[in-house]
DNA sequence: CATAGAATCGGACACTTGTCCAAATTTTAT
DNA sequence: ATAAAATTTGGACAAGTGTCCGATTCTATG
């Protein structure tokens, strides 16, 4: 029947399928425009497929539902945000550079991606109401534990359970500054690491 | 043309409006129910009606709109929990009883009343996109910086900025614990009271 | 008791939503 | 070049939304 070799085609079925992915995260790259401007709540398949240039059946012909495609965009956060912070804590060792890579870090991604993280507390709110997202959620959040962890081993202060602790209550911190930042009264880079230099000093 | 007294009219119209009010805090309060179930991007006008046993025009007749009939249930969650915080502190002095009176409050009303607190994160991240919501949070925001600032002074360990910080870091980990509470890991009040706790020993 | 005004109901209204599909177009394989 | 498959389109569709209003019931006032 087949004119050719059944690894061929395996290596064609590869090719198709890694392609697919490459369109579906252009696709939704596209749609965080949409969604970091107008949020979860707020934002229609029409406002993703008009900002995106796209036209709404293929929205579907990619993604299975609406759910499936904001969960794909969470993950394009993901990627980016921990593996910026993994590099950054990489390059460093000794405790005080390592508090000073993480405060900058975290400083420089408030005031470049503040829309994004908004976005990422709407969806991890939602994920509060929504079953359907909190796989996604507890991944992304369980990584950030992680980092935090290394962060206190590179310190020299790791103890059980600083990667929770840590991670709630810089969280909190960092949420509060995109916060400000997003509503009213931005602040520069110099205040922003400053602020979280001070909380990892007491924490690490 | 009238034949009652000026301030006979206007006494009977104060009463009118003081039930009218009461009316709106009973229609809100079963409003609640409803939201903190279902989450406000998840909660039509239909869903508020039929659990509170109301009819859809009974909710315009009160409210001019849903934006509206949200923020007066957001405001009703300010007074009873920024209330029974501050109930809470003053009945405490002195550094340890202060810390622990917080510590106990806090953890009680993670308990009691988790899924009022998952609706005011839902809000207040809607307030991110949302700027009609931002006065209420705004509201609520400074009332409970002004909390964590009469606790500090109470400690005395009252520095500039400790509200604003202290709020930032106690709701990072508030926030966290009321997550666990929800969506799978609910923890006993004396844990959840330890840990808050040690948050507290070293901010104040 | 009569009656004006408030309160309540149930449904109409215009609009938006997510989903889906048949047809047209483009790409790929033979 | 031709057939087959993948992609893209534009719109149809039903379900759900907030808002609003005429008709009805209740309540208090004279």
């Amino acid at each position: 029947m087949s004119t050719v070799a059944p690894d061929k085609l395996q290596a064609r079925a590869d090719r198709k399928t890694r392609k697919r992915q490459k369109k579906k995260d252009r696709i939704a790259r596209s749609a965080m425009q949409a969604l970091q401007e107008l949020g979860y709540a707020n934002t229609s398949l029409r406002d993703i497929a008009a900002r995106a240039d796209l036209s709404l059946g293929m929205l579907h012909y990619y993604f299975e539902d609406r759910t499936q495609l904001i969960l794909h965009c969470v993950s394009l956060y993901k990627a980016a945000f921990i593996s910026g912070l993994e590099e950054a804590l990489s390059d460093a060792s000794g405790r005080e550079p390592v508090i000073n890579a993480l405060a900058n870090a975290l400083a420089t991604s408030i005031i470049e991606d503040a829309s994004t993280h908004r976005l990422w507390y709407d969806i991890r709110g939602q994920a509060m109401f929504d079953p359907a997202f909190r796989p996604v959620v507890a991944d992304i959040e369980a990584s950030l534990m992680a980092v935090i962890e290394t962060a206190a081993e590179k310190t020299g202060s790791a103890r059980p359970g600083v990667g929770e602790l840590g991670y709630a209550l810089i969280d909190g911190v960092f949420r509060y500054q995109m916060q400000n930042q997003v509503t009213g009264t931005p602040r520069n880079h110099e205040s922003l690491a400053n602020e979280m230099r001070s909380v990892l000093e007491t924490l690490f």
